[in-house]
DNA sequence: CGGCCTATGTTCGGTAACAGACACAACAAT
DNA sequence: ATTGTTGTGTCTGTTACCGAACATAGGCCG
């Protein structure tokens, strides 16, 4: 069985009102998003947005030294290539794709044709930008002041959140790039969590088990962004969700 | 001898195009920003913008368990109320005044009817709010890799760019409160600086003796935002620097 | 001048995370 | 089954920072 696509998987094209949608919507292309690949290379221009339906994107700044950590994640509640309208036309961080699936791309031109005309969706994206800034900002605040096992929870419940399934195809490795943080430490604390029986470890698997108990042993990171971004972007009306061949004219 | 004001010490009021500013001339008020004001608090409203002309502004954000670090920091490059055109209307940052001065402020409302014109304005207000995720980013990264001294050195760099001079009246707490470690390490960081030839420390003030020694010891964060924000912000034509009573029509 | 408040300097022990090395276990391929 | 690869578990020591307590000294004010 082919699995269904439709541009209303993800968030903001969800909630684009008509009109803006029947614009773009010839120009979305659906393209399969694959573990591994880099949307935007740090400094590199940007040709296209992407809108991820069933795909996660890590958006990582790398230090001269090679180290690396994310600085926000990006599902099918966002978009990638903000820097595009908000002015700066290239980004200082790069864009990898962190869990495989699907998402529609919009060339940038496009895109920004539409948010010229400072409609509702130049104010749907740059609620979203604002959203993406308080995730960015807990983001330095956790770095700061809480523990390796804390954080680790607020990276699992923010990821687990946007898949729809309970467990993650990711390595212990691939997780510690993202906190910025050693293979090892990351080993510990999983080990911790399972042995509390919130999550189960498999080999480049991780299946939430608990999961009050993992939103119990959380830091309050985590419940600031959802709230933050459950505040910024529900007050809009999503479009009816029918497939975009049929929908009603 | 009074002290000469002027709407274009601040950057973004400077880069205004004449059509834009002298709508918004008439509604625009020097105030004090005095030392330890709170301009906003976490979750308000905001009634206004601010301007710093002279004054420097902390965007702090505060756990539950009352430790802070601030996540940013504005002066008369910026704005403080991004919040308010990005579409979120509160912010989840205090904004404290960390280094007291003047500033322009302007009604909310103001802003906004400008900033829906989508014009030249709006443009500019989002290329700096493009710069400031810069700055976030770069704290949390910051954060994550980087030795306290290293981080002190950027803080110190990124302050003494906003002031004219070549000195800070700040005590070593405050500084710590700013980067949420604790008093002593900063103290001994300072320390270290100081023995090396690159600051000078009194009580409540630190004194710039060897500005290319502390460039030498601040890590790349200090210069990746220090960059990023000429590049977003410079290739703006300034008008030029008449005070505002004579301007010419 | 002397007293007081507050900023700074210094010490001690404790801990979380780092750096590096290595053993083992899961899984795939041959 | 054998082999090899890759992910995970577990050591060692080391370091940076924390937490708390306390000593000293700068600078204002009576």
């Amino acid at each position: 069985m082919a699995v269904l696509h439709d541009p209303n998987q993800n968030y903001l094209l969800a909630a684009m009102v008509d009109a803006e949608f029947d614009r773009l919507a010839p120009h979305l292309e659906l393209i399969p998003m694959l573990l591994g690949d880099v949307l935007y290379e740090s400094g590199g221009k940007l040709q296209h947005v992407y809108f991820p339906t069933t795909s996660i994107v890590s958006l990582q700044y790398e230090l001269e030294n090679g180290a690396s950590s994310e600085i926000a994640g990006v599902g099918n509640e966002g978009v990638l290539g903000i820097s595009l309208f908000m002015g700066g036309n290239t980004t200082l961080s790069r864009a990898v794709i962190q869990t495989g699936g699907h998402g529609y791309r919009l060339r940038s031109q496009i895109l920004m044709d539409e948010f010229n005309r400072a409609g509702p969706l130049m104010r749907l994206l740059l609620r979203y930008t604002q959203a993406l800034i308080t995730q960015m900002s807990q983001t330095a605040i956790c770095n700061r002041h809480h523990s390796m096992d804390q954080q680790l929870c607020r990276w699992l419940l923010l990821t687990l959140d946007r898949v729809t399934r309970n467990d993650l195809t990711i390595t212990q490795e691939q997780i510690a790039n993202m906190l910025g943080v050693r293979r090892e430490g990351i080993t510990e604390a999983a080990g911790k969590l399972q042995d509390a029986g919130l999550i189960r470890c498999r080999r480049g698997q991780i299946t939430l088990v608990n999961r009050a108990g993992l939103e119990n042993a959380v830091c309050e990171c985590y419940g600031v962004v959802k709230k933050e971004f459950a505040r910024l972007l529900s007050d809009v009306r999503l479009r009816q969700g029918k497939p975009t061949a049929i929908r009603a004219a």
